[in-house]
DNA sequence: CGGTTCTCACCTAGGTGTTAAACT
DNA sequence: AGTTTAACACCTAGGTGAGAACCG
């Protein structure tokens, strides 16, 4: 029914060889670029900042090795009615922070690319399944702690663990709405506000000083159900929370 | 050792009569007086209001039927080394915030006299036993929701059920530290600052505009262990996470 | 058949009073 | 003897993937 085609380099990055990649993937991967990738994918991808002040602030990926891990499988992320948070976290430091200045720090989640993707099982791989969905409005999270001095942005490990991903178009609760059998991108955002500005809402970003951060071994495919088997090994050998699933805990019969 | 003294009218408000006492109960408690009692009272639990524009700003508790019934036995609240909640805990509402500023809603407690009580379990009354052991300085807790909108302190409740209670001196966590055997009078704190102002923490009321609000039926003992069995009842039959000790769950033999 | 939803057992995380032991 | 501490069983609250049921 729908064009259905191979797709040629895994989009997500599935295993293909145990080489790193060309670019050193040691080094840091957030602002200044690693757009990369194919012509498809979405300008709101890359980094952007519309503030010199901000030019002066790093952003750095925290338990980026986890990341890279799931990266490396093409990491799948559940999203569910009620909402289901994100594994692995976003977590981000940042250096570099001026005083008498607040921080904002934002998580979005905008699309890759314009494509429905469908998982073969049988090749253990993802295909392209035709045109994405009409995607719903990109939703701003700000991070509940918001907003920072300059002290805080420095010291703390700044944690979007309580985020949640939903597939309700309909949800009040401010969640974050993605489309399943799709392709997205977590983004950061750093917003400078003057210590006198006030408590509003962060509504519309081109309405502030701010800087956008990417991570792209954060990229994942929003699933209502996991689709490849290493992924959800992964998720339960790293989640502390599906530890009931671990090996050891399998042997139950054996054990009993 | 120490002055023993019998306490004429119980310290706490023990079961004595059930009459409501001369002034409706039913009323407003906080705001403009009810600091009651006898002459050695701490001047500290008396409302206190340095801002005009506070004046209009009503203070409401919450769940006041319960912090009434636990009044009525001479309320008890456990602290320990690593900190416990308050339970009942305090949770307000306020009405009349006006809009262009930022509201601070901070809660202390203070020593109530300068008193050290002891529990006679054979008369299940209380005692002086003395002088007040010296008291750690009163620390500010800051509600970790400020600042608040005047919108947010119109619609919200204001819940104080993260504090936690501790007789560690050294603690650094932010809890509040008390003597234990001491009476102690929580107290409300509404900060008003301009929506220009930073967030720099609140560390002293008298630079601030404030309006203190007290509830005398918020009054407790600090203790290490339980003293009134009834409080300990009460606490179980009302508090959900003592559930498990509630008389039908105790009922276990019977049941299996 | 592919995709979604719901319920479930099994966890993490942490708030309760109890109890026995330790402290002073 | 009065008070404090620490380990404990028992809760609340809620985050996991599994698997069955359901949908289209």
């Amino acid at each position: 029914m729908v064009d259905e085609e191979d797709v040629g380099g895994p989009p997500v990055g599935a295993v293909k060889s145990k080489k790193k990649s060309g670019k050193k993937s040691g080094g840091k991967s957030s602002g200044s670029g690693s757009s990369g990738s194919s012509s498809s994918s979405n300008p709101q991808i890359k980094p952007k900042c519309n503030c010199e002040q901000l030019q002066l602030v790093d952003c750095h990926l925290e338990t980026k090795e986890l990341w890279d891990k799931f990266n490396e499988l093409g990491t799948e992320m559940i999203i569910t009615k009620t909402g289901r948070r994100m594994f692995p976290t976003v977590r981000v430091t940042f250096s570099g922070a001026q005083s008498r200045v607040r921080y904002y720090v934002l998580l979005d989640v905008v699309p890759v690319d314009s494509k429905r993707y469908r998982y073969a099982y049988h090749r253990s791989s993802w295909l392209v399944a035709g045109k994405a969905d009409p995607p719903a409005p990109a939703r701003l999270y700000t991070h509940p702690d918001s907003p920072f001095t300059p002290d805080q942005l420095r010291k703390q490990v700044i944690s979007f663990e309580k985020v949640k991903l939903t597939n309700n178009e309909m949800d009040k609760q401010g969640q974050i709405v993605l489309n399943s059998m799709h392709r997205y991108q977590p983004r950061v955002h750093l917003v400078r506000r003057m210590e006198g500005d006030t408590t509003r809402p962060i509504v519309d970003l081109e309405r502030e000083q701010f800087r956008t951060y990417v991570f792209p071994e954060t990229v994942f495919t929003a699933v209502t159900a996991y689709q490849n088997q290493l992924i959800t090994k992964l998720k339960i050998d790293s989640n502390p929370f599906a530890k009931g699933f671990r090996d050891s805990s399998r042997l139950s019969d054996f054990d009993r």
